[in-house]
DNA sequence: TGCACCGACCAAAGCGCTTTGGAAAACTTT
DNA sequence: AAAGTTTTCCAAAGCGCTTTGGTCGGTGCA
């Protein structure tokens, strides 16, 4: 009981030794420490501890730091002055057993071992979610499952409880997943949406259709009339709407759909690179390109370079455009022509929506369109001739 | 060996059952039902009611599902079949708190404002990464961290105890995270190194330096003179590796160092196109390129298509490839002439290595360096004049 | 003076698991 | 048949936190 004492004291005293400071106490044999810079213990400070150095009872130790009226402020000032310079800080497993929350969210991304469609844009909707989850106190974690073992893991998830919510990624067109999240019974929000099911369940997600359908009414406009469209596998929900109102538009315009003009495929820049090096080869090539992502734009912009041609001139390139960090669309003004929506925002919504949900589960699920602008670059003009 | 594997295993194995059926449960009023298909219970099974069912303590039914040999065969087997049944897998937090072990990697990435520099490596690291976490029966949660409270976080993410092990992204020279992450004690591994500081910690790594002396010597060797370089900010440890094998191959070859030929930045691709433009459009170009990155490296062949002249003749580009899913370097041929080395292999190889390093906290520290070999593009070729 | 009330604290009971230290039953051995 | 061994199981004590249901003085008020 000296060694607390003599700790408060110290504690109380005010400046940071910069020596080291040892304290022997009867309950461990542990050497407390009081300067951050000395050696490592060999466990982290409990509560128990804690509260032992302040002659006080876990409960106060508890309350005070979680913010609890019923502690003096002058008790609650001497718990918070301890606890950082002991560098003490809840054992996150045991707050979580102890309240039922884990305070972490959980991303499960499909692990299609064919496409891994999602990794172009996983660093930046990340950086987007976690700059939400570091301001609600959250943690990110992160499974990749194959495609196979998805409902197992998905039943687990919830048993295990070390995720207090889901974010789904990549939503294919009549996605079973919705369906088993809904039965298991855990809170979750997709990104995206799932053609050809009520939309009973809480996403974000950008209006595809209504973007591509735009997007290609512009080329229209400009007197396109052979738009190739370049886009990702479309068991995928949004590439499946895209290709939806890419032929809207065309049959609006009374434009036949040439099968031979429709790309798919991962979003590689290969992809594009070789569809559209392809496609200008042919006899009666196309005049404009539609892409799903700017990873497949690039390519296609390379592809026309080496032909010596002129994008925006002689070929018309119409790109969605996620915004990615390590791919910007022009500086001043855009190179490509776009349909635009940053990832990142979208990955900060979702992970702002989510937690909301789990804050208030009364609360109806939100269902959040982001904008998809079409703005203008230079890689449009005219159709040729 | 562990419980999760096995009700894996089972759930595979068998075909789901059709019929609904309903358990009452003395203890709780809850319907137990046999079928995942059916209504979802308010909260998981646990362990206690669990064994209240199979008329067993607890004791044996954890040690049944954890493989220990105390259990009879059959007993086993009854066990595991109620745990398929029933779904349950046991709490992760409750089983952390018991076992001392979060079965989870923390893996934290500077939040530099300025720069995003890993962005465009992310999906693919964290793939690979993923890949070997899966079979090793850990999760990952993803921290990204500002700057400037980094020490704080570290200091937390031990006491938090929720991750049993770190993964340390984008070193930079003199980092002081490792020190501070060996003063705390947590078991960490860095993904590259520091340089100007002994290698005492665990890493998996690239040999830089010599990847860039030996693509640099290529170029000499091909008769370039004016080698230009394009190369992340030079505080990252790999970039400043990666200048000094730049340097040190133009030393050797009597060849000074023009510092107008080195541009620094983001991994971006308009790093590379801005920065190619502009040293083309000088009186006395660079006849080659060094770029850090494949995505600057679409950039600087971008630039040198809309001059109309041809890379591999005119302008000679030798990258490094991290073999990103979404930038293929060419299908059969390379496109670019390359230092090569899968980031996403690295991301395997940091995940298995840190399991090792938690499994066995005796056994010395790895060190791997991974390889980078040059291997020869269309990208490349003899210094024209 | 007596009583209610409030402010400031505490002891102890969980949360769901693992694990220690038995103990009863079933076999062996002497 | 008694004594040891092995097998198979169990009760209960943690792991580190939160939270319930108190206690114990002091105040305010009649």
């Amino acid at each position: 009981m000296s060694c607390c004492n003599a700790a408060k004291t110290y504690l109380e005293g005010g400046l940071p030794n910069r020596d080291v400071l040892r304290l022997g106490c009867e309950k461990s044999k542990a050497l407390w420490t009081l300067d951050a810079k000395a050696q490592p213990r060999d466990t982290p400070m409990n509560l128990k501890e804690l509260s032992e150095h302040l002659n006080l009872s876990q409960t106060t130790v508890s309350r005070a730091l979680n913010g609890y009226p019923e502690v003096r402020e002058a008790t609650r000032r001497r718990v918070l002055e301890a606890a950082r310079q002991f560098n003490y800080s809840p054992n996150a497993r045991a707050k979580g057993l102890a309240t039922g929350r884990a305070m972490s969210i959980g991303h499960v991304i499909p692990l299609s071992n064919k496409h891994e469609i999602l990794n172009p844009l996983f660093g930046d909707f990340i950086t987007g979610a976690s700059e939400a989850y570091a301001t609600g106190g959250y943690e990110l974690v992160l499974t990749l499952v194959p495609d196979d073992e998805e409902a197992a893991h998905y039943h687990n998830i919830r048993a295990r409880g070390n995720v207090d919510g889901i974010i789904l990624h990549g939503p294919r067109v009549n996605d079973p997943r919705i369906d088993l999240l809904d039965r298991i019974g855990v809170p979750f929000l997709v990104h995206g949406r799932v053609f050809g099911r009520a939309e009973d369940y809480a996403f974000v997600d950008i209006d595809n259709e209504s973007a591509f359908l735009r997007a290609t009414r512009h080329l229209i406009a400009l007197g396109h009339r052979r738009i190739a469209l370049l886009n990702a596998v479309e068991t995928m929900d949004f590439a499946y709407r895209r290709r939806r109102g890419y032929e809207a538009a065309l049959r609006e315009a009374g434009i036949g759909i040439d099968r031979a003009l429709i790309e798919v495929g991962g979003m590689t820049e290969s992809l594009g690179m070789r569809a559209a090096s392809e496609m200008l080869d042919r006899p009666n090539p196309p005049t404009a390109f539609l892409c799903s992502s700017i990873v497949i734009a690039f390519g296609v912009e390379r592809a026309i370079l080496r032909r010596g041609l002129a994008m925006g001139e002689d070929i018309s390139v119409v790109t969605h455009d996620d915004v990615l960090s390590y791919l910007p669309n022009g500086t001043s003004e855009p190179l490509f022509t776009a349909t635009r929506s940053s990832i990142r925002e979208a990955g900060r919504t979702c992970a702002q929506e989510l937690m909301a949900m789990i804050a208030d589960p009364g609360k109806p699920r939100p269902g959040i369109m982001l904008d998809a602008d079409l703005i203008l670059g230079r890689s449009t003009g005219r159709a040729p001739g």
